[in-house]
DNA sequence: ATTACAAATGCAACTCAGTTGCAGGTGCAA
DNA sequence: TTGCACCTGCAACTGAGTTGCATTTGTAAT
């Protein structure tokens, strides 16, 4: 599990324990991860602003991205490597389950377009479901 | 203005003064707007509490729905009339705009299927821009 | 290696959205 | 007009996210 150091590297990030276990959190996760499951799973291993200002810098690098969630908690979740600083490139869908809560992304083709009314310019659009998951449909 | 009574009735809500104000500024705004806006305009007409409590009660009552900003910071805008008891028919956009963090409301055309992983059972979708307003564009 | 400085961390205190419990007031149906 | 469920106001609370400041640490240049 050398590729958080790597991925602080190419970013432009400072090489810390903080850092590098944050990312390494994110990576095993399958699904978006908030600042109070970080902290709880760091226990007394980081500070819980140090890791709000973590999340922040790795968003601004381009390193995850954020979703809030249905009950407008931010969750973050890595991005792929096309990403560069505030500039997300990848097209993806949230689904956000409704019965454990968790967000996965998926991949999906590109939106079409809607003709909205005159005057308003789109500079992102976003799809995302609701429904139920993998795991959640089984039990 | 007697129409904000007859949504009351209509979704077998009790007629007070302070739902009835709510319901008028929402009808008066072409966006979504929040509870910190309302009790701003509302100033000493009702309590802090009582505007999260009526937006609640509209809308488990499908006489609104609430969108999260990109903020996470809840906002109401009223339902088209087919919307029941939490069931929200309507098909919509929700246009963010970055520069003066409004939420507009857009009708489009319905939503195509898109091929989501064996096990995700979607029961809503959910489309939004983000990009510049019609009277930002114009600032 | 050593140094030096910017950047990262920890701690305390704060802001603000949203919630809960409870006592008193109000809408509405009988 | 009476009764009761529902609504409102007040106070106190929770929890996410932020800010200021002193201290520590990463890293690039010596």
């Amino acid at each position: 599990m050398e590729s958080a150091i790597r991925v602080l590297r190419d970013h432009g990030l400072r090489k810390t324990s903080i850092r590098i276990k944050v990312i390494d959190l994110l990576s095993s996760a399958n699904h978006a991860v908030s600042q109070p499951d970080l902290e709880q799973q760091l226990e007394s291993e980081a500070d819980r602003v140090t890791i709000y200002r973590t999340l922040k810098s790795l968003e601004e690098k381009g390193v995850v991205h954020k979703i809030l969630d249905m009950a407008g908690l931010s969750k973050y979740a890595l991005c792929k490597d096309e990403c560069t600083d505030h500039q997300h490139k990848d097209e993806h869908l949230h689904f956000h389950c409704q019965v454990c809560g968790n967000i996965f992304c998926l991949n999906i083709p590109g939106l079409p377009d809607y003709n909205l009314p005159k005057g308003y310019s789109v500079k992102q659009m976003h799809l995302s479901a609701e429904g139920v998951c993998v795991s959640c449909s089984k039990g």
